[in-house]
DNA sequence: GCAAATATAATAGTATTACTATCACATACT
DNA sequence: AGTATGTGATAGTAATACTATTATATTTGC
């Protein structure tokens, strides 16, 4: 599996750059240390010429990247998404048992974030920590309408269709699986945020996982049989 | 109900603001106009600069009343919860029920918003809108938890330990009361803003409500009586 | 191994933002 | 009438979010 994912490239839309920071040196350096400046200080504090500082290059050259934060802010998403993706599908694809794909499925987006050393320049789990603060941010703006129909959220939305067609596939009458699966993917990431900053929110802590949570969540939602 | 109405003061935390824009012409058109601009240019884009223009005010003057825009944001966001919360509060106060207190409750907090001419500088239908297109800026920031220490999100908070504790009234062995008061609070900003902008991601409609959904997801959570 | 192409760095410059400070004027209150 | 208070106008500063230009490396193609 290793060598498979050493092979990977995680596909994100090409708009969201100017040139593939994946194709040079500094590029790579650009997304590495980006994920760790946000994290450190915060999307809105986070400046390309902070970040040129802290990598030894310069603002403009950050600029042949990416046009802007907003911009970068995309790619990193995006990459997440497309990672977490990979995940997904890769740990459900062989599973035939609806339920315990939903199961699984559920358990791969609400579980904690670990290492993934397949890719080098990117720490999966100061990743996770921005989209849990700042993925919103991507998508709450003006430009939301525009962005969506030039594909920046092509990879969110695949994510949320592929875990409502397997609560589908779970229960054909359940009226509501794209809000459910929409639910379960933001309300992972707030539910994370919550156990961070307003324990008192939410039940979920070292003990408790949001996994167990959203498992009962979802499985106590489906199979109702109300016509019956 | 009306004249009871006309009474109440939405109390905010009073240092969200310098002065009280309740307490004067000027600070009272701050606070409509502000609401009609963020709606209309989006917080990022809004500055006191502008909103001095379009009151034929100065920028320094809003300045005397809120130290800068984040502060008025925390202004705004907590004058709705306070106003929902009232709506809450009146609404179950006399419900003896458990289970209709807590469907009433998800009512309230999932309906859409209507206009309440009690606070006639205040549109309610745009500052909802608000709500749901810029509340997570407010809490998603490096400064939340000195600002949680200083009291500034207390209201959302209280909202969230009503919902929780009507939810355990109904089961008092459901795991996580806190978690499925803060999913329901949240999700249903997030199911109002995929409406409106990723309709492929939710099953929300003109026809199907959030609160048909939440209210599925709630009740189907509760008394599933694990021991027996 | 050298020229040409390309990538990066350095510098400068602009418009806007997010303020702070000062002063002038108007009104209100006593 | 005199003082306090509120508001408006103007100016100024540091930082942001860029763009443009030029210089200097580095890579690559022959």
């Amino acid at each position: 599996m290793k060598h498979l994912l050493q092979t990977i490239k995680i596909e994100v839309n090409k708009k969201t750059y100017l040139k593939d920071p994946e194709s040079s040196a500094l590029g790579k350096r650009i997304v590495e240390h980006s994920i760790l400046l946000i994290h450190e200080i915060g999307f809105e504090a986070f400046t390309f010429k902070k970040l040129g500082d802290r990598i030894s290059s310069n603002e403009s050259s950050i600029y042949r990247y990416f046009e802007n934060k907003h911009k970068l802010l995309l790619y990193l998403t995006s990459w997440y998404w497309g990672w977490l993706e990979y995940q997904l599908v890769f740990a459900t694809n062989s599973i035939a048992d609806p339920s315990e794909k939903l199961r699984i499925a559920i358990e791969i987006i609400s579980k904690p974030v670990v290492l993934d050393t397949s890719f080098s320049h990117i720490n999966e789990v100061l990743l996770n920590n921005i989209i849990i603060n700042e993925y919103s941010k991507s998508y709450l703006t003006k430009e939301v309408d525009t962005e969506n129909k030039e594909g920046y959220f092509e990879i969110y939305k695949r994510m949320v269709l592929r875990i409502s067609e397997m609560i589908i596939e779970v229960d054909q009458e359940y009226p509501f699986p794209s809000s459910l699966a929409s639910t379960a993917l933001d309300g992972t990431l707030h539910q994370y945020f919550l156990t961070q900053h307003f324990p008192s929110l939410t039940n979920c802590n070292k003990e408790v996982t949001p996994t167990e949570y959203f498992s009962h969540l979802v499985f106590n939602s489906l199979n109702k049989n109300t016509n019956g």
